[in-house]
DNA sequence: ACAAGTTCGGATACGATGTACGCGAACGAG
DNA sequence: CTCGTTCGCGTACATCGTATCCGAACTTGT
């Protein structure tokens, strides 16, 4: 498979190409001219590209790289895409379809928290999907799919078309928002090195001593002191989350 | 004095070197260097970038650009910043400082309100910031600061500290969340070169009906025909802010 | 006032990126 | 069997971030 492709080592291509250069016509004749090498589909392309962007990060996903894991030459790619945003959408599309399912409960608040919960741990597994998810129009099928599924566990409910999209953006926007913030740390853990949240407070620890020190920020500074759930962000988004669908619920009347 | 250096330890002096290492902008800021001399600043830096950042977008942000800008050489500004990502940090924190005040206001509620209208406000004039505030979760001294003036607003209320927290990011995460999708297609228009929603909508046109085409979206197709208010992003935040707002007084008892 | 030392900004260069362009080979339909 | 379309390759270019070294200008100590 892409292992193949992925096993020819620089080396390889070097002599390949020697070869070729010196060998007589004979050769060249009664070889296949064409190395039968596994073909380039759009699914290909994405499963490589969240393949890369997983392991080392969405800066890691160039399009020389990706050709490269899939044994193919750069160029190749731009048979297929239009260019590197084509990858990204091609990449958040996959994923979404593969792992985002929308919940179907009885009732829309339960599928909306179950969809909610759903979404973050989807961006948690690639945290690269919130640093895509604004660059590119969100208008790929799959996204609208995930979209079509939470609007419509939230018909009969007597809502207009309207605010039934408001409420699916209010909790979508509350899901990323808070999911971003939570993978900021996780981003610059990677960026630094380090590999624990002892690390990366000990990294923290001067930037915030010096900022403390100023007095400046007293509230912030009790929240420092009297915090004592500072790891723990799946019982702050819960809170949070409550508090959206509470919110929506009473203000709604639904 | 001397003693004490004497006395400390090879692992405390390896602790200052990283520490050293580690320093933020700020800190290095704050050290005077020598004054009368310089033709550069980290204020006329973060300046230059921000307006490079607001008439062409983040993208035509290149340490080259910037150096010519401030009729410089490029290296120059290596000097004043390690990187690009300290650029980065000094253009949020500038924007932030000088123009995403925060409400202190009577009660929480109008704090939060009017503090999410302004930061909305910012985000929209300076749409680049929704793609730098998730890179990297930089604690730059006036989001510091911001974050404070909120959670002062949220203190004698009788919530413990964590949950004070967790109210001041469930609001931030919405408005961050909310205008991203707003300025989704403001870049999207920038980059295609069109000017006007209209314009937007038509180059949208093909894809979208194409994606109804397939009818696996009903829901959203019914949102489509029956949603009278797609243009109306102030209406959609406010009715979701009031959503988050109201789910916050009701589930906290505030 | 002069020497020593620090700091500023400049120039060059390297590796990596996205992609425009044109080519030859392979394949499917007439 | 041919011919047009598709596929993938290779070269080339502009641009990016930044490592490294340098000379000149200013501050400071004597």
């Amino acid at each position: 498979m892409a292992e193949d492709s992925e096993a020819r080592s620089e080396a390889d291509k070097e002599v390949d190409k020697e070869v070729e250069e010196h060998e007589s016509v004979w050769q060249r004749m009664e070889r296949p001219t064409r190395p039968p090498r596994a073909a380039l589909t759009h699914d290909r392309i994405a499963e490589a590209a969240v393949a890369i962007a997983d392991a080392e990060g969405i800066d890691a996903v160039s399009m020389r790289r990706l050709a490269e894991r899939l044994g193919v030459a750069t160029m190749g790619l731009y048979r297929y895409v239009r260019g590197k945003d084509e990858v990204i959408e091609l990449m958040l599309d996959t994923v979404i379809g593969r792992e985002a399912q929308v919940a179907s409960a009885a009732d829309w608040r339960a599928a909306l928290r179950e969809s909610a919960w759903g979404l973050r741990a989807v961006l948690l597994r690639h945290p690269w999907i919130v640093r895509i998810s604004t660059w590119s129009g969100p208008l790929t099928p799959h996204l609208v799919g995930r979209l079509d599924g939470l609007l419509t566990s939230l018909e009969h409910l007597g809502l207009d078309a309207d605010t039934r999209m408001v409420v699916v953006g209010t909790v979508s926007a509350y899901v990323n928002g808070t999911v971003s913030t939570d993978i900021g740390m996780v981003e610059q853990m990677r960026n630094e090195g380090v590999s624990g949240m002892n690390e990366l407070r000990h990294l923290y620890a001067s930037r915030m001593k010096w900022l403390l020190a100023s007095g400046r920020y007293p509230a912030f500074e009790r929240y420092i002191r009297e915090g004592v759930r500072k790891d723990e962000s799946e019982w702050r988004f819960e809170l949070g989350l409550e508090c959206v669908l509470d919110g929506i619920a009473a203000r709604l009347g639904i």
